[in-house]
DNA sequence: ATCCCAGCTCGACAGCCTGTAGTACTACGC
DNA sequence: GCGTAGTACTACAGGCTGTCGAGCTGGGAT
């Protein structure tokens, strides 16, 4: 899975779907971002796009799809962290810029995080 | 400075940039892309919108200008990783997630680089 | 049977970004 | 003065995203 950008709609879009614990339909996450006042076909087809590139899995509900995040936000995030990390000639170099970045109560989760994995 | 993507010609030329300790001249960059045959008004070009785009310096040297990244790779990076992080609404999860994601000597590196800053 | 409607699928088009480059202007060395 | 390096400006095609409209289809209401 690829992980590219996104473009405004299509994150929007997700976040809707990533908040959410069941599968919407076009229409429910129409209703879901009435902010905008967008056709729904637009919708329809940003849905669509997204599932092609992976990033929702769809089922059928009736005549309707119903659209679900492929993976959660937090497994998305962490790609794009790692492809990020990917691009470096010098990976370790950019760690340890990351971690000198991150605040101060962050640190401590990533250094939970990892203090666990080490005694596993 | 907001980090966006760069496109792959803009990145082959940070690349190259990156690697380097001394700033380059258009035409230098031009000659150490030699791989692809561009023109050098195309180099010309995408150093120019870099610059734009914040992600390089340049100073004059005579007529010709003198091109260097803005920023080390690692701090780009390390950006990078940061905005991703910034994409999600639970950071504790994500960062677990990515800790979880790092591969084990990498880990340690980023391990170290943490209790090196616990110490200050 | 028919007609309407929800939903879908396809196709479109504009705007922005990137790759790629040509043209035209401008100093400096000879 | 002229040629040349180097710049600045302009351009254009292709891809991606936002945004829809048109047209097809299956079920339920009449």
């Amino acid at each position: 899975m690829s992980v590219k950008g996104l473009g405004e709609l299509e994150r929007s879009i997700m976040d809707i779907l990533w908040a959410q614990n069941t599968p919407l339909t076009a229409r429910e996450v129409g209703r879901l971002i009435e902010e905008r006042d967008l056709a729904p076909t637009t919708v329809m087809t940003v849905l669509d796009r997204l599932t092609r590139k992976g990033f929702l899995d769809r089922t059928r509900d009736g005549r309707a799809w119903r659209y679900q995040p492929a993976e959660s936000r937090d497994n998305y995030v962490a790609e794009l962290m790692l492809e990020a990390l990917d691009m470096t000639g010098d990976r370790s170099a950019a760690l340890t810029r990351f971690a000198q970045a991150v605040s101060g109560p962050e640190a401590e989760i990533l250094l939970r995080a990892l203090s666990e994995l080490e005694e596993e």
